[in-house]
DNA sequence: CGGGATGTTGACGGTCTTCAAAAGCGGTGG
DNA sequence: CCACCGCTTTTGAAGACCGTCAACATCCCG
């Protein structure tokens, strides 16, 4: 994993560039390899901004609050890069899900570097991007919704992002406990697993031990979630609001 | 505003490149220009993400939630370049906070032709990380904060990006309503007028008329903020969570 | 100065949290 | 293979915080 040229190939991967350039071999100069065992804590550097690669795994990345609190703010997987912001109103860990390899760069170095390869600027800007819409997705959900909401949102979230054993149709085998699944919904473990219990009263989910959930109706299960409904939403805009409708 | 050219002059003075370059003809192709007033509503294209120069004014984006509701995801001020994604769970808008004009642009097509300029393409790279940092303080203080904690890191932060008037220092006048600060929060407008009485007979804050706000105390109000405490936080992780200090 | 929108205050109720205890899963060792 | 033990999860009851509904006050604009 953190043989020299690791680096080299997996930047070659992601980009679509090839591996043997100048360019990946500066920027994997700058790489620190890093192993997270399950359980886990990686603190960065906190006076700039990182950007890891992860190349094997799952992991969270969670905020830490006054009074011990704390919100996840992403889940990460194999094949991820994400950023870590330097330390500002709140500190950010990364913390392993199941045993996982990363490689961390400090972000201004990296982009200074990669600014030379249109494609890798592309790829950092669009999976920026990602992350954003995915992080205001989060922003609603927790400003906004119910608990059944937030938990039926973050079961076909998860059916989205994980793949299911072959054998079993609509079975994910979440990788988290309730407790992160809790942290990163702005709920706790209790709520989550009153939630839990209802779906499954409800004849919507299933569970298998402790950490499998059976989607049975993901319909019913996104009628749950309270995301946007075709066309009543704008009611309760200002009443006079006038639209510009954009084309193209 | 629409005049042809002032998009290639806003081109150029925000990413700091020449204003006559075949690059910002070609990029200034692609703009719509619109001016939203106060209280007008603006939809961008649902099947593709749009990116939004706020040349002046001020907007919010707003995410519509079933059941009509409205999680406001982000302010914006003249000179903010933002992103607005396409349809997915929740739908978003932009509305005037005050009389405002923006271009805009399809997302993709403006990174095709950025692309050969590294300089903007690190701009877009840069502003959109702050955006995703933005919003994860953002869903820290919607997941996890108290509603007190989130009046007063909401008006820390505004005193950070709204400039006050110099004859009052510590004043901030608020361009958006008590609805739209209860939209940015979670709260509701009752909870919001409730919480900034309480901060005024704490003497942390004043109110002067509607809009204008003086923050008196601002190590107070920050206390009031619950954010990050200097070394307290990483108690409640893991008991024996290792730790691997980055450097540099 | 008057009217309407915006903001404030109060009483009550619901949802989620907190605190506490029981149950269940999963790994280890006999 | 089964029994045991620790940890995660579930379940229950009580309470806190914020939302809802309603009335009143205030600001701002014409």
């Amino acid at each position: 994993m953190s043989r020299p040229g690791a680096c080299r190939l997996f930047l070659s991967a992601t980009f679509g560039i090839p591996s043997g350039t100048e360019l990946t071999r500066q920027l994997s100069e700058l790489a620190t390899p890093v192993t997270v065992m399950r359980g886990e804590t990686v603190e960065t550097d906190p006076t700039a901004a990182s950007l890891a690669f992860l190349t094997g795994g799952a992991t969270k990345l969670s905020a830490l609050a006054a009074r011990g609190r704390h919100q996840i703010v992403a889940f990460h997987f194999g094949g991820d890069i994400f950023s870590i912001p330097a330390e500002g109103l709140h500190r950010h860990v990364i913390t392993g899900l199941r045993d996982s390899a990363l490689f961390l760069f400090p972000a201004r170095a990296f982009y200074d570097r990669a600014a030379a390869s249109p494609r890798i600027m592309r790829t950092l800007l669009e999976r920026s991007q990602t992350a954003l819409f995915r992080c205001r997705d989060k922003a609603v959900n927790l400003g906004r919704k119910t608990a059944r909401e937030r938990v039926a949102g973050f079961l076909l979230g998860m059916a989205e992002r994980l793949d299911c054993p072959d054998d079993e149709p609509g079975c994910i085998k979440l990788p988290m406990s309730r407790r992160d699944v809790g942290e990163s919904l702005g709920l706790t473990i209790e709520t989550v697993s009153r939630q839990i219990t209802e779906l499954k009263e409800a004849g919507i989910i299933d569970t298998r031990g402790r950490s499998c959930i059976v989607l049975h109706d993901l319909d019913q299960l996104a009628a749950q979630a309270g995301n946007v409904e075709p066309r009543d939403a704008m009611s309760g805009l200002a009443p006079a609001a006038q639209r510009v409708v954009m084309v193209q």
